[in-house]
This record gives structure tokens, C-alpha cells and sequence, in this order.
DNA sequence: GGCGTTACTGGACTCGCAGTACAGTTGGGA
DNA sequence: TCCCAACTGTACTGCGAGTCCAGTAACGCC
């Protein structure tokens, strides 16, 4: 809209460096307005209080991650179009993407929400919840695909199954956060990895 | 030490109920007076700041969950001595109990402080990384023991698959917050258990 | 029966941060 | 030329954390 970056713009990559960083509550607005060289008046200008930064930050996110998931599972069924090689490879190149993050994954701002809930009001809460059963569908959907091709070597769940995705990610973010260690995402995605090819491998 | 319910035991439930339903920075001392029916002045008697508060509750539930973890693997050894069935026998046991609180788990605490980690000191920190560390020795053990006599049908590493205990649970817990649901902890450990059954399965 | 210690109460105060209000400024477009 | 979006700047309210401290009630013990 504007000239240089858009202030919106600037105020939600600040915010999200330090919300990721420290948690939503321990980031100010004192901070935020000074990070972005705006004055306090300019915030209020664009978010009517931090309940409404918090929603606009989420529903980037949410954007960001759900394009990321399409272009990567996209190029992973270029590169073999059998269903669960599509999710193996996949499943992999998300693996090393986390690994390569230096500083650890943008930390999941899903669960830092989680973690604070009534700190928001419903609209927050609401588009988180919506974010994740995105995620189920999606990945069921890609379960429900390569179980039609494999038969699995256990019964399953299939709408737990495709939370496992989620789930292992939030939990190895969790555990990297806690630990200072940075590969733990990536290790936990590798196990789901090897749980899917023993589950889908053709019996022996 | 005193007559009635020790204050100190009152204050830490007050706060681990409040801090589980919302958080610990959404959690006022101003309440916690009030439940407990003490005075400011007598929190800070024997709570220095929030952060001692943290502090304890975090010993305190460390505690508690591996005294769980502790009775519930000696229960299922008691049943059945091969390691790979304790194992599986614990996570069906450790899943049911999840599924049997309606009101949901209380809610990792390792969880919540490690998505606020900057406004907790050094001590806070640490105590929540010597637990996972440990969550980790413990099930790595247990893997060790597995793996010795069942040969795993995939390369992994132990260190991760010890981790993937914790980070299954944690995960699932963060899904149920966000979603209100109330078995997506303990479907997930399901789905760890068949994981573990497919990969340390005999050959056949 | 006085003495110290533990476990508080209660009030007054400082400080930082969220949020409100609003008056004034600046730099394009129509 | 005037309007409007995008601000700046200041001043104020209110809440919660944390500090300080004086007082007090119950006890254990010498």
C-alpha cells in the first residue's frame, strides 16, 4: 500500500521474532513500536489492541505454512507419483528443512497460542483450531490415497493419523524449545517417516 | 507442617489449576490470593516472585509424573516380563488413563514454560530440560533392552525414539488444547505403540 | 513466663505495560 | 486545493508485579 515496507507488514515480522522468541505475553508493544521505528499512536492505528495482532500474525502463519506443505509435497510427487513415496519423500525434505534452520524452526506459534488460550479471545483460538483440522484433512486425504495402493500392517485411525503429522512436529518443536537442542523436530519427523514405510511396506 | 492443608500445597494447586487452564502470565497472583485465602503478603512470604512460584510447580510435577511413569511400567513388567510387551502394555495403559480424564490432562507444564522460556530464569530452564533429558534415559533404556532382543526393521536412532515418548505426548496435548478435543494424546501414543510393534516385530 | 521463630495480615508505595483519547502533522491523489 | 490515510506525540487510566514494613497470633523451649 505504502512506499517503503508496508508499517502492517513491519510491526507482524518484529512482533513475530520476538513472540517466538519469548512468548506473546513477554513481547511489549514498547518493543514492537520501537523495533519497527513507529510511535505507540501508530500501532493502535493499525491493530485496535494485541488480540488483533495476534489473530493477523496467526492467519500469516497459517499461510505461510499451508503454502510451504503444497509446494513441498507438490515437488515431492514430481519427483514420484507413487502416493506414499510422494509422503516419504516429503516427509524427508521437511525434515531437512527443519535440520537446516540454524536457529531452530519459527518455532510453532500454534502451540504458543495453545499454551495461552484464554488470553485470546474466540476468533484466535477459533483459527488455530481451523489451522490444524486443515492439516488433518490434508494429510488424511494423502493417507486415505496410499492406504488404497498398500494395505496397512495395522489398523489405524486414519484421522489420527493424519494429526500424527501435526502432532510430531508441535511435539519435536516443543522438545527442541525445552532442550536448546536443534534437530529434534527433524529427528521426530524421520521416526514418523520410518513408522509409515513399516506400516505401508508390501508384506514379505 | 501446619495444622490445615499447608498453604504452600494450597498456593501450588491454586496456581497449577489456573496456570493449566490459562496460562502462566495470564495467571494473577491477585487470584491466587484469593483461592488459596491468603494475602499478598503471605504469597510473597513464601514465594520470592512468579518465578520461584514456577519454580516449585515445575519440581513439583516433574515428580509426580515420574512417579506415574514409574508405577505404571512396573505394573505392566508385572504383567508380562518381555521388554517389548512392558513397553506396549505402559502405552496402552499410559493412553487409556489420558483418554480417562474428561476434563483432559493437566496439560504439560513443560509445555507452557518452554513457549514463554524468556520470562522464566536460568533455574526454571534447566529443570525443564534435565526433565525431558531424563524422560529420554528412561525410555532410551527401555528401547535398549527391546532392541537386544528384538532386531528393529528400520536404522533409528535411540536417543530420538527415546524422545518420541515425550514428544508424542507433548504433541498431543498441544492438539487437544487447540482443537478442545480430548483423545488426541492418547490416540497418539497409540499410534507410537504400533509404531514401536511394526518395528521391533519378529521377521516372518 | 518471657523469648524467639514461623507464618502470616494489611497497607502503602513504585514501576512497567496495555489501552484510551485526541489533537496535530505530512504527503500523496482527485 | 482539499481530503484522507497514515501516522506522531502526549497525557491519562488502570492493573498487576514486586518491595517494604510494621504488627500479630500461635508454637515450642528453656
Amino acid at each position: 500500500m505504502t512506499e517503503k515496507t508496508d508499517t502492517r507488514t513491519r510491526i507482524l515480522d518484529i512482533a513475530e521474532a520476538s513472540v517466538l522468541q519469548k512468548g506473546f505475553e513477554a513481547t511489549s508493544i514498547e518493543e514492537i513500536v520501537a523495533g519497527a521505528e513507529i510511535s505507540r499512536g501508530g500501532f493502535f492505528y493499525h491493530f485496535k489492541d494485541k488480540n488483533a495482532l495476534a489473530r493477523a500474525m496467526l492467519e500469516r502463519y497459517i499461510e505461510v505454512e499451508n503454502a510451504l506443505y503444497d509446494e513441498l509435497f507438490a515437488r515431492a510427487r514430481e519427483l514420484d507419483d507413487d502416493p506414499l513415496h510422494t509422503m516419504l519423500i516429503g516427509l524427508k525434505m521437511l525434515a531437512e528443512m527443519l535440520a537446516d534452520m540454524p536457529e531452530g524452526h519459527p518455532g510453532c506459534v500454534i502451540a504458543s497460542t495453545a499454551y495461552q488460550d484464554r488470553l485470546f479471545d474466540k476468533g484466535v483460538q477459533e483459527l488455530n483450531r481451523q489451522a490444524i483440522l486443515g492439516w488433518r484433512k490434508r494429510f488424511r486425504a494423502m493417507f486415505e490415497e496410499i492406504a488404497a495402493v498398500y494395505e496397512p500392517r495395522d489398523t489405524i485411525n486414519l484421522d489420527a493419523l493424519g494429526d500424527m503429522v501435526s502432532s510430531v512436529v508441535e511435539g519435536g518443536l516443543v522438545l527442541q524449545r525445552a532442550l536448546r537442542e536443534h534437530n529434534n523436530a527433524s529427528e521426530q519427523i524421520m521416526l514418523l517417516r520410518s513408522y509409515l514405510k513399516l506400516l505401508f511396506s508390501p508384506k514379505m
